[in-house]
DNA sequence: ATAATTGTTCCGTCTCATGGAACGGTGAAC
DNA sequence: GTTCACCGTTCCATGAGACGGAACAATTAT
């Protein structure tokens, strides 16, 4: 319960590390504005990354290296429902045309552990692993309604309900009753709450313990996603498309 | 030039992840039996990635955390020829059905940005991001054949030639001779020199400045990369698949 | 040429990371 | 049910080492 002690050094390295982020790389006196430490610091503190290949170095310019990347795949791989989540994704992607993702829950945030543009898919900015607030995005939502009623309390208790776009819905009985249409009609919709112009369906995806595996996501802008196929068609297919998913899991 | 002075909690910090990512998750005791430090020295430091995000905690078990993946998906998004390349691979994949991947070079080793099964591609544990000696592989080789001889010069120097398999190449002068004909004839060959069973063909491709971007690789069973389809017909698209890219990538 | 930045190294100071011991909780053994 | 063993976590005193500031080197701008 009690905010264990952390090490100070370590959080500074982190703060760098999320500058280069921030920035797609930096210099020593750019990271040093930013974060509140001497030069000096910040640049042991970037040796210290570079000797590991944490990042590399390009003239006075560090950035972050490849090994994250090793380490972000690794994490993806980890999960062993990644591969089955790659192709689900994928064919729902050449099916429909637009932009397809699988968002899963951790800390109370989203992830999307792997995403596809079909032919005609949108831009949205949605990276993988980048993370969001569950509340923003349709999959959030089908994920919360389906979370233990604790437990979302606790997310929402914790993260709060950020606004991102004017659409978001940030007021807590609001959203507990888009919660419970959710749950009733068994998936969700989100109009512009991440993204402006762009509307998605999303269902739950449950796993082998009837617990919640994460959710599946469609995105397309507005004009494409009205009428019919959107509001009936659409939801029936992922719906299929999810349990399927979850007979597949079951057997391995 | 001198080994600048490093920060050693950073050290263990960052040897910390490493146990988490060999492991893929341990316990505070399985941390402090490999890295050699105190039981609580390990969980002040898990402590500290937890609270950013770093590391998950599931029951006593720590393990890297979805915060890997969006450092990960940046590194690669930052890479602006990662669009092209995802494209490249995909249409290689599914016209070969075998396993395509595109490896880039970094501080003397390799790591694939972008790899993709076909419909037939065999297992092979390439991951993406994982890192590998350049001379163990098809692509490897044919970025060492078309560095500046120096370069390539000083990561033998700096790496030496660690077998992998009993086939890899762990003899310079060999591994010179091989280079020189990959140069003669423009593309790569491995045979079984990474994995056992595997053969894999290699081409290079270059950047705008006539640099080289990275390695292009298909790699299939024994069996199937023999004969004709492999030795002429295989290289002769790849070679063409790489000069489309170099023309695409020239006028952006 | 000079001045103004940059990254890097050096050094003395005192913070803070560390190991060890104590605590609390959980599960197995008997 | 009680005991024992082992886990993660917290506490504390101590000395290693992270820190800021100044000096130096190497560029780039004036």
């Amino acid at each position: 319960m009690a905010e264990s002690d952390t090490i100070k050094s370590d959080e500074t390295l982190l703060e760098i590390i999320e500058v280069l982020y921030d920035r797609g790389g930096a210099t020593v006196t750019d990271v040093a504005d930013v974060v509140d430490v001497s030069k000096s610091t910040v640049h042991r503190h970037l040796a210290t990354l570079q000797k590991h290949d944490y990042v590399a170095k390009e003239g006075h310019e560090y950035a972050l290296g490849f090994r994250f990347l090793d380490l972000g795949g690794h994490v993806r791989h980890r999960n062993p429902i990644h591969k089955q989540v790659k192709s689900l994704v994928r064919n729902i992607a050449e099916e429909t045309g637009e932009f397809v993702g699988f968002l899963v829950e951790e800390h109370g945030l989203g992830t999307y552990i792997y995403s596809e543009w079909g032919s005609e898919g949108v831009g949205n900015d949605v990276r993988i692993g980048r993370r969001i607030h569950l509340h923003q995005s349709a999959a959030g939502k089908a994920i919360l309604a389906n979370l233990p009623e604790e437990r979302t309390a606790a997310i929402i208790d914790e993260h709060g309900l950020p606004e991102r776009t004017p659409k978001t819905i940030t007021d807590r009985e609001e959203l507990e009753r888009n919660l419970e249409t959710i749950r009733e009609r068994g998936y969700a919709y989100a109009h512009g709450e991440h993204t402006e112009g762009l509307w998605a369906v999303a269902v739950p995806v449950h796993d082998v313990n009837g617990g919640i595996a994460g959710g599946l996501l469609v995105v397309g802008p507005t004009y494409r996603m009205r009428g019919e196929q959107f509001e009936d068609e659409l939801p029936e297919y992922l719906l299929g498309a999810a349990k399927e998913f979850e007979l597949n899991m079951s057997h391995l």
